[in-house]
DNA sequence: CAGTTATATAACGAATAAAGTATATAAATT
DNA sequence: AATTTATATACTTTATTCGTTATATAACTG
């Protein structure tokens, strides 16, 4: 299991990154609130930490786990041409508006228009 | 195979969708370009059509394959909340900076800064 | 209309991943 | 020291997925 992609594709592990955005997690807290086997939630957890989504540090017994930002971003910084997509639909829409001569409420954009 | 995440988990899908952003294709032009056997490119755009990441129009004996937006838009708002992950870095630094009494040459920001 | 081009699909096999059960390790509690 | 609590790991089973080979379908070409 390599990619950042590969990852996040499992539920599991996407409802764990979930929980941990608010805050750092124990494994106990994790497989109450999520309602999964304490195995299943330590091996999503090795699986996360390998691939450096997430570290923990030792409390007692207990392991927290906290977020790392690096493999998200990866997957942020992939998407990001795709993005045009959907601003390029906010294009179209404009074009539309403007031939219906009905200007829009939304302050002026510093993106480049369509040509004339 | 339901989920949007699983779909880009394979990295040929998301070699396939990242030739699509420039513009439409053919099955041919993608077996060629990626270097695919054929089977597998039409396996691969059979997954991608199902799960709404393309849709076809027939060309005579070809298909041309162009994106949707809709399932990227969906990866990306799940990933909006995990944003706060690097912003807040950005924070430190401007933090630390302000500390150190050397503005940054960035225009003002509409951002809610750190509380005072 | 026979052959060729373009794409889809079926059938098979290999690899992988996920869940569950059982057990190991280690720190805390009594 | 014995027990309990917290987490990790090994093993097994089941299911899914990907690629390949072979074949089907359909439209164009000579």
């Amino acid at each position: 299991m390599e990619s950042a992609f590969e990852i996040i594709a499992e539920p599991n592990r996407r409802a764990i990154l979930g929980l941990l955005i608010s805050s750092e997690r124990s494994v106990g807290e994790i497989e109450r609130q999520l309602q999964m086997s304490q195995p299943a939630v330590s091996k999503h957890l090795r699986v996360l930490r390998e691939a450096g989504f997430v570290e923990s540090t030792v409390d007692a017994q207990r392991r927290l786990y906290r977020l790392r930002p690096e493999p998200l971003q990866e997957v942020d910084a992939w998407l990001a041409p795709f993005r045009q997509l959907w601003s390029a639909r906010v294009d179209a829409l404009e074009r539309y508006l403007d031939r219906m001569e009905m200007p829009v409420s939304t302050p002026p954009k510093k993106k480049t228009r369509r040509k004339r």
